[in-house]
RNA sequence: GGCGACGUACCCAAGUGGUUAAGGGAGAGGUCUGCAAAAUCUCGAUUCGCCGGUUCGAAUCCGGCCGUCGCCUCCA
């Protein structure tokens, strides 16, 4: 079997994946600030990850996945003032700051059950690791690598020779190319904040020995990472906008703290487009998942995320996800027919079975080539083909290839893309109960009509029942119904 | 200004040294059908932004140019 291999933003290349711990996979992903709803760009990185750890347990890999939830504010503008973003929000919505994070938690987790994103195994909240973030600020002190100027800490990038190497930023060219006025408590520009004073009327805020304050925007992510996958850990994603300066100072601080690597595999994935530019909070042009779903089904958004690889970025637009939804409804429908088809014969159809596995071996194949998801669904499309062919023979099903079939959809398509529903009953004709009954008398009634050739009245009984949704197909085995 | 990524058919998008350049959507034509729908078959880039170079051989490597985007400031 071909290894898995993960493009390591750290080394720039395509690594083999080996875990720290055989058969155990640690996982960080930098999670959402909680201040307003998810838009599709959260989308695209959740959905990315999501994946990831599915094709690991997938692989028979256990998989610890941690996602943190920012619910400390941290600032609007730039690192060093400005107006917590929470607080902001708090203010605008007339709520209390925790009432916002709480709200806005709640509504992320939504989305993402909508988008059949699986939670991660622990959730862990910024402002229940404050005691862990102080310890890192004293640890840094310390240890010499932090300083301390009227209830701040800062970070030294000085002292850390290894500051830059994720992002290939090196401080001496970040101060030459400063676009902020310095701050001038800093000894370098590049220095960042570990721990910050509460200015007055600062509404989130913790007592330190520094005074009261709060912490750094990176301290939450390096604390809670190895907190509960240790140091270090195997894998910490993000979106690729955050390696500079979020996930770089990760390192710094974690590495200068503990004296041993932070992190084996970096993975960043690329970013949602409008028209070219990204979606992004700042720029105003977010489309939220909930206005999303108004329009488009949330297994097509799905879709759309999955047909473009995750380090490439994805333009949004109209046309993308009405093709998204097209060709979902075209898989479904594909698998429907397939769930429905009566085997002709027990046994096995040893030609389909060859059909079978090399589906398998080349899902498997594309998908240890660093997630390579539009490819997958390549796969998955060439399958659907074989299986129509396959079923349009009839005499060919035989009942445990056709049972084979069904199980590989489900675990390649189903368990790792995560796109089938829950209850396969969503995307099936419901053909349970009296619905059934009664629209299987209408078949046999038109039926008996077309055979007499009485086909205004027989496409009326199909018309009708078109206008409810339901559609008829005659084919060469009968006519079969569907819900549109 | 510095760093980085990308440019493949009408749209989306794989492929990164070697048989006919995946797949989806849209389009054209055929088969099937009473007609549809679905399915299936065929067609569609002699060519991968442009120009040079390396090589027996390049969309794929190297150099230059053009264009788009991202990061350098909160951001998934």
């Amino acid at each position: 079997m071909e290894e898995l291999k993960i493009y390591n933003t750290l080394t720039r290349k395509k690594e083999v994946f080996t875990p720290i711990q055989p058969k155990f996979v640690g996982i960080y992903v930098c999670g959402p600030t909680v201040y307003g709803h998810a838009h599709l760009g959260h989308a695209k990185s959740y959905i990315s990850f999501d994946i990831i750890v599915r094709y690991f347990r997938y692989l028979g890999y256990k998989v610890r996945y941690v996602q943190n939830i920012t619910d400390v504010g941290h600032l609007v503008t730039d690192a060093d003032e400005g107006e917590d973003k929470i607080v902001k929000q708090a203010r605008l919505e007339q709520l209390e700051p925790m009432e916002i994070a709480e709200r806005y938690t709640r509504s992320y987790f939504e989305d993402m059950d909508m988008l059949n994103v699986l939670r991660p195994d622990i959730s862990p909240r910024a402002s229940g690791h404050i005691p862990e973030q102080i310890e890192l600020a004293q640890r840094l002190l310390e240890k010499g690598y932090a300083y301390e100027v009227n209830g701040n800490v800062y970070f030294d990038v000085q002292k850390f020779k290894e500051y830059g190497k994720l992002s290939g930023r090196k401080p001496d060219e970040l101060a030459a190319a400063v676009r902020i006025q310095p701050n001038p408590e800093k000894k370098h520009p590049a220095d960042f904040a570990v721990w910050k004073r509460a200015e007055p009327g600062h509404i989130m805020q913790w007592n330190s020995p520094w005074g009261r304050g709060y912490p750094g925007w990176h301290a939450e992510c390096s604390v809670m990472s190895t907190k509960y996958l240790g140091q270090p850990f195997d894998i910490h994603g993000g979106g690729i906008e955050n390696m500079f300066p979020h996930h770089e100072c990760e390192i710094a601080q974690s590495e200068a703290a503990f004296d041993k690597p932070f992190v084996k595999y970096w993975m960043h994935n690329n970013m949602v487009t409008v028209n070219g530019q990204k979606m992004g909070k700042s720029l105003g042009n977010f489309i939220t998942i909930k206005n999303a779903v108004k329009k488009y089904s949330p297994l097509a958004i799905r879709f759309f995320v999955l047909s473009s690889h995750y380090r490439s970025p994805l333009d949004f637009s109209d046309q993308a996800l009405e093709a998204a939804e097209k060709g979902l409804a075209r898989f479904h429908q594909t698998f429907v027919r397939l769930l429905k088809a009566k085997p002709a014969q027990d046994g096995k159809d040893e030609n389909f079975e060859k059909e079978i596995d090399s589906y398998r071996r080349k899902f498997i194949e594309v998908m240890n080539d660093d997630f390579n998801t539009p490819n997958a669904l390549a796969q998955l499309f060439e399958f659907l083909k074989e299986i129509n062919i396959w079923l349009d023979h009839g005499k060919d099903v035989a009942k445990e290839t056709h049972k084979k079939a069904i199980k590989i959809i489900d675990e390649t398509a189903g368990e790792v893309l995560g796109l089938l529903p829950e209850e396969y009953s969503e995307i099936e004709a419901k053909s349970s109960g009296d619905v059934d009954l009664i629209i299987q008398i209408l078949i046999d009634v038109r039926a008996a009509l077309r055979k007499e050739k009485n086909f205004a009245l027989a496409d009326e009984i199909r018309n009708r029942l078109s206008e409810l949704n339901i559609e008829l197909k005659d084919t060469p085995q009968g006519t079969i119904w569907e819900y549109r």
